[in-house]
Formats: C-alpha cells, structure tokens, sequence
RNA sequence: GCCGACAUAGCGUAAUUGGUAGCGCAACUGACUUGUAAUCAGUAGGUUGGGGGUUCGAUUCCCUCUGUCGGCACCA
C-alpha cells in the first residue's frame, strides 16, 4: 500500500487537496471552521468545526461534487507571505487560525496563507499551481476526531480524502483497499472458523473455535520449546490477585480505570488481573538470589483481562479477555545489554519464522512533563533510556523514537505492524524497568555479600497469541502454513465404493498428521473446491491410479498441479515442510 | 468513552413510501457413484438483535439497551 507521506509530490497533491475539499465544505457550509488539514500516510484529511451540521453519508458526494466543480475552474494557487499582526487581523473570527498563529514565534516562523479564488487558508504549504491538477481524488470516510486529539476538547469532524496524479493511480488504490477488506482477520476468523463472539458472552470477549485452538496450541508449543532453549522457567499463577498486589506495582493507580471492578469477597478485595508482572516478582522474591543465579526467566502463558475502552475493542486484535506470552527476567545491571540482545534476537528470530518483514522498532520513552503518567526520577529514567538507546546502537537494528510511549516503569523497545484495516499495533515488546524491583523489594547478592535491586525486563514475543493469531491471519491470508493449518491433509477419495478403503489406510499412516476424510457421497470437484475455500495446504486425491500404484497423488494450495509420488516421499514432504516452518 | 453508520435464517443478501418477509449457499431427505473450484429433486429453517413507545396494525417511524463497523481518544 502506498505511503503518500513518503512522497513529495503526492504529499502536495494531497496536501492541496485538503485545502480544495476545505473551499467545497465552505461553499456547502459557510459556517464551517477549520482546524488543520495534514497529508498522512493514507492520504489527507481536514478537522473541521461545522456548528450543529454534522455530516451525513448523503453530504460526501455533495462535496466531492463541489470540489470537482472547483478544480474545473481551475484557480490558480497563491501564497501570500504576511505577518503575524495581519494573521491576527485576518482571521479574527476564527479561534481555530488564531490559536494556531497565537502560538507562532513572529522572529523565526514565515507565516503564510495560500488562497484560490474565494478561498483563503493559512498553511506552510508547498502547493501545486492550480486546482486543475486536483482531478482525481476520493473522499474515503468521515468521523469525530478530538480537537488538538485531546478527549477533553470538543469533537471537530473529521473527513478522510486520498488524492493521485491520474485515475488509474487512484483506481488501483481503492481495488487495494477492498483488498485489505478480504483480508482482515475478522473475516477470515469467521470464513475459517477459527473464532466467533457472542452477545451473551461479552464484548471483546472471543471464543477460540477448534480450528482456532489449533492454531493457538502451535503457537504455544513452538514459543514455549524456544523459550525452554533460552533458560527460561515456565510457572502457572492466578487470574487474580488482590488489590493490594496492584497497589503494590503501582497498576492500580495507573490503570484501575481500565480494570474490571474490585470484587468485594467477605473483607478481602480482587480484581481480574490484567497484567502478570506482581505475580512473577513473587516468584522471584520466593527465594534468596545469588548473582551467580542472575539472569532469571519467568515465562507464562498468561490470561488477563483489561476492560478496554469499548470503542477500542476489535477482532482477536484488541480484545477484553487476552492470553499473553510473557516473560519477566531479573537481571543484573552488567546483565541488561546482553539480555536484552537475546530477547530482540529472539523476535527476529521469530519473524523470520513466519515471515513477517513489515515491521518497525520503536523505541517508546517517557514524556518528561508528563508527571502524571511517569514515575517521577529523572535519574532512573535517564539512565534507563540511555541505556536502551545503547543496547540498540550496539545490536545495529534501525529504530524510531516515541515520546510518551513508554510504560509508567519504564521504557520499552515495541515491534510496530501494521494490520489490514486500522492504525498500527504493537505486536512484540520489551520494556526495561528499574521501578518495579524496588516495589517488590526484590534483591540478590552480590559477589561481597550485599542486598542488591535486580532489574527486571518485561517482554512478550507475541505480545499476546490473540492479537499475534490476528496479524498472521492477515500476513497468510488465511492460508497458514503447514505446521500451523488445523486441517494440514484433506484426503478425497474420487470414488467412495472402490478407494476409501485405501483413503482410511492413508489417513492411518498419516496419524502423525492432522488430516480429514473427505467421504461424503460428491463429486471430486465439488470437494476439490471447497478443500480450495478452506485454504488446506494439501489436498490429496485417491482414484484407481494411486490404489493400483500405491501411490499419493496431492494438490498444494494456490497451485493446479497435482503431483503423485509414494507414501515414503509424502511423509517425508511433509515433515520436511513442518520442520522449515514452510 | 466520544462522533457517525449499521443489525433480516448458520453464512451471504433482497424487499416493505407502515399491512408480519424472498433468494443463493450451507443443513436435512432421496436419487446420482463421481479424476481436480459447485449433480439433480424435495424438506425444513425467521418473535426481521433485546426491551419500550406511537399506531387499528411496526421488520419499516421514535426512544433505549446490546452488539458490529469506520474514525477519535485510550492501550500496563
């Protein structure tokens, strides 16, 4: 999918787009304010106050109508360059332009405007020449969106647009875009059956389908044998801890909005958890620590349950009820860069597994004005970034900063991805805390005989195996790779009377498999096209031909070829398939 | 949570300017016994998401709850 952000004459295009669909709401509104217009990677959009109006679907094509009309006119563009006194003076109507030019040092910033025809807007630009050259664009959706993305302000509406250079650019977008509909995880968890939702159950709440538990229990065994490699010990703790536990951590504070509520049994007090970090420092605090013990890797399979926002909640990707693959490891502070390396290796080892290239480090750190959020000890959190920002130098992966992106302990290394619909998610992450070992009172000893804080790092490969099954459904489309397909044979014999017999002994010397006996009483290709619809890796067809030369005759997914070669070879495709995670 | 849209059989959909709903696939029964993406015939399946209101009458209009979708905000 194309960044239009990356590209310099379509972020104009895009840019001046913005400004063409401002003039036709302003035509169609005339009350109409506008906050700001930016190019983004999808395209553009403009903040617009619209008094009472609020859009409605019958009003995009109006607009889009309008802007239309005003590209034929073909207005040129022009920048006017004026000062900040004449800003003021210009739009003293407008609180929107006035907030922004009221914060602009007059010294060191140009401000302009640009108008064509009747329409002025201030705006750094660069734009095109004319409107003319604003012919092939789309209005794509439109929502509420926080003024300044503040949820204390007022909601200005918000209206999506994209725009190209000549329509077949455009065209092959929007076919793009119905794309990424056919893939979305939502969907094909449902085509699939690999997990559904109910009313009665909750919301965000997803029910894993056997074809699903499948999956799922592929992903647990292959994380937890690499984990098993690395050193890490596997524990099993409670879905719920007391409030103070939390209060401990300090989550409660932080997050008790987000939680499901306390639960009042007799005089004690729970909550559902929703993390495992309380639970795995008291695993550690269990024992008196050496720091020749160090580092210790606590692994869990954990579920928690978030009360997210219900806005928030989508597919298996963001849900109330989720399984993570955490992992808490107690270091010492000689120790964090080479954990550290082990665990950014150990996810590119795992991408490279399932392929997955599309993905972006971000280094997320603390907002230092953010006193709020953030523990407040300069001193740790600086310590605490630099060395993290030292780690990455060292491991020479390339990354991006985020400020504000850290967790209220600490600051952490996330994997961004992008899904087939909606913005980016964080798929992997580990977060170096210094915080919570001090909470704990978590120690060791060192090599003089002195209590000493260890320190610990959060991480969790696939973040959680819901929003990890999410993201591989979109990668594969669905259709998954043989280790990881719930149905990994489909056995059809052609005819029932004279090959099942051969079909069952097949399905017999294939125990090591998961396989499926197709003997329904239908044509071959009626079975052939829906073990195609079921994306099954391998269908394999049994006629007089292969019981008469013992032979397996096979259709791979995605390819009309059938291959025919002897039991021993099949076998031996097939192990050697899963083996590669092919 | 906020803004907006949507909710019809297991799934995908059609229709009703207010007179209680059709189709395709799937399911079931029977026939067909099949060589690589749909064999034929028949049967059954709906409180039109839940609740309330307006009305002689609501699936259609209004309110509300739940859920879904697109964004915003949030994301330990």
């Amino acid at each position: 999918m194309i960044n239009i952000k990356e590209n310099e004459r379509l972020s104009m295009l895009n840019h001046s787009c913005a400004h063409l669909m401002a003039q036709a709401v302003k035509h169609l509104f005339p009350e109409a304010k506008f906050w700001v217009g930016p190019v983004i990677e999808e395209g553009f959009y403009y903040d617009i106050d619209l008094g009472d109006k609020v859009l409605t679907e019958e009003d995009i094509p109006k607009i889009e109508k309008e802007m239309k009309k005003l590209a034929k006119d073909g207005k040129r563009i022009v920048r006017h360059e004026i000062s900040k006194q004449e800003a003021l003076e210009m739009f003293h109507d407008d609180p929107y332009k006035i907030d922004l030019i009221s914060r602009m040092n007059e010294e060191d910033t140009v401000i302009s405007c640009y108008t064509q025809g009747d329409f002025t807007d201030l705006c750094r630009g660069p734009h095109v020449e004319s409107v003319k050259e604003l012919k092939h664009f789309k209005l794509l959706k439109f929502s509420g969106a926080y003024w300044k993305g503040d949820a204390k302000n007022k909601m200005l509406q918000r209206i999506y647009g994209i725009c190209f250079e000549n329509e077949e650019d455009l065209n092959k977008h929007l076919q793009e875009l119905a794309e990424a509909q056919e893939r979305d995880h939502r969907k094909i968890g449902k085509d699939l059956k690999i997990f559904m939702s109910h009313d009665l159950v909750g919301k965000g709440m997803p029910l894993w389908l056997p074809n699903g538990a499948i999956i799922r229990k592929e992903l647990e065994n292959y994380i937890y044998k690499k984990e098993q490699k690395l050193g890490y010990k596997h524990v099993y703790t409670p879905c719920v801890g007391t409030v103070d536990l939390y209060k401990t951590s300090g989550h409660w504070d932080h997050y008790q909005e987000n939680m499901f509520p306390m639960m009042q049994v007799d005089d004690e007090e729970f909550v559902l958890r929703p993390m495992n970090c309380p639970h795995h420092m008291l695993i550690y605090a269990n024992e008196l620590h050496s720091y020749r013990d160090l580092p210790i890797r606590i692994g869990e399979f954990a579920t928690d349950f978030r009360y997210e926002a219900s806005g928030a909640v989508k597919g298996l990707e963001r849900v109330r009820s989720m399984c993570q693959n955490d992992a808490h490891l107690f270091v010492r502070p000689d120790q964090i860069g080479e954990e550290f390396k082990k665990v950014v290796e150990l996810i590119l080892d795992v991408y490279k597994d399932f392929g997955i290239k599309d993905y972006k480090f971000r280094l997320s750190l603390r907002d230092p004005l953010d006193k709020e959020k953030y523990f407040d000890d300069d001193k740790m959190w600086n310590e605490a970034e630099a060395k993290l920002r030292e780690v990455l130098n060292d491991l020479g992966v390339s990354y991006f900063e985020a400020i504000g992106e850290a967790a209220f302990y600490g600051p952490k290394l996330d994997v961004e991805v992008k899904p087939a619909v909606g913005p980016e998610i964080t798929l992997s992450t580990c977060q170096l805390d210094f915080l919570l070992p001090r909470r704990f009172e978590l120690s060791y000893i060192d090599n003089e005989g002195n209590k000493q804080t260890p320190v610990v790092l959060h991480r969790a490969i696939f973040g959680t195996f819901d929003r990890f099954t999410a993201f591989i459904l979109e990668e594969t489309k669905g259709s998954l790779p043989l280790w990881l397909s719930p149905i990994q044979v489909n056995i059809i014999p052609v005819n029932n009377e004279y090959h099942l017999e051969y079909c069952e002994n097949l399905q017999q010397e294939l125990s090591d498999y998961r396989t499926n006996l197709d003997s329904r009483n239908e044509k071959l290709s009626y079975k052939m096209r829906e073990s195609v619809i079921n994306k099954n890796p391998i269908t394999v067809i049994i006629g007089q031909k292969e019981v008469d030369n013992k032979t397996v005759s096979y259709r791979e997914y995605g390819s009309e070829d059938t291959k025919t070669v002897t039991l021993d070879e099949f076998k031996e495709m097939l192990s050697k398939r899963i083996l590669n995670k092919d």
